[in-house]
DNA sequence: CAGATTTTGTCATATTTTGGCATATAGGAG
DNA sequence: CTCCTATATGCCAAAATATGACAAAATCTG
């Protein structure tokens, strides 16, 4: 599973290495180093690909034509790409992209079970605060757990 | 059960030696020593990885794109960390959540039947006081025992 | 097609993390 | 109280990691 923050800094054409931690678990568990991108709010998305399949197939049993299935996989799909890590571990961030995001000098990385967000450091911190207070709200809204 | 409390001192590079009495528990009870750690408030909470693993599991059941979910699990396992307890029973703890909790010199670690918090303990004594103003307050709250 | 620009692959290195040993300290038994 | 064992922790060397640099390859542009 993905977890925890780890932040990296970008390179000026837009390479960042991905945490050690995430590498290890997309090459043991998933079997490959190949990632899935997309943006989502604030920050990009990042599912190993099996797990990127298996949204994709979620997807396709929504109502093809309902407004909301329509605005939501134009957005999701419509920004995703396929990222190859290099030997040393590191993607490339498109120039789109991290316009869009506001990429600058430094990332973060932030694991979430399947999945993981990389996020511009200064919103990130920028956020922090606010996150704090939507996790306190949120516990109050999941009975589940 | 985790109970009881122990003031460990934590090095510059944030490693810190767990309590042999919850190591003892690890290793007996649940055959493993390896625990996630998160931040929850003002602490570390410390899962055995298999009280862990059944949060995580109940997670994975809610709506993935859901607000309250995205919030709540962006935080919970965002700050989360798996550690493996070295030889010597230690583990390491990231510069993140050290600034994040301000871990300084000393954490004292608190047992709560499955899990158990890590606090600074500068921090630990200033609550003191209000902790216990919050127990004689929540005793009312608790109408299960 | 030629030149300029961007992307990619590889290497080098500073920094951080890890593993293991050694020693000081605390706590329990007699 | 004293000895003995278990525990915590400082220290150092070794390994892993992130990232800067640079040349080769690919792509774009006029």
């Amino acid at each position: 599973m993905f977890r925890g923050q780890y932040v990296h800094s970008i390179s000026d054409n837009g390479r960042v290495s991905i945490p050690a931690k995430f590498r290890e678990l997309l090459n043991v568990k998933y079997s490959s180093s190949t990632i899935i991108v997309s943006m989502f709010e604030n920050c990009l998305l990042a599912y190993p690909i099996i797990e990127w399949e298996k949204l994709e197939s979620k997807m396709q049993d929504l109502p093809s034509f309902k407004k909301e299935t329509v605005d939501f996989e134009r957005y999701l799909i419509g920004n995703a790409s396929e990222c190859q890590l290099d030997s040393e571990g590191r993607i490339n961030i498109s120039p789109v992209l991290r316009k869009n995001l506001n990429f600058k000098k430094s990332v973060v990385f932030v694991g979430i079970l399947t999945r993981f967000e990389i996020w511009d450091e200064k919103l990130w911190e920028k956020n922090r605060e606010s996150g704090f207070r939507k996790f306190q709200k949120s516990r109050d809204q999941i009975d589940e757990i």
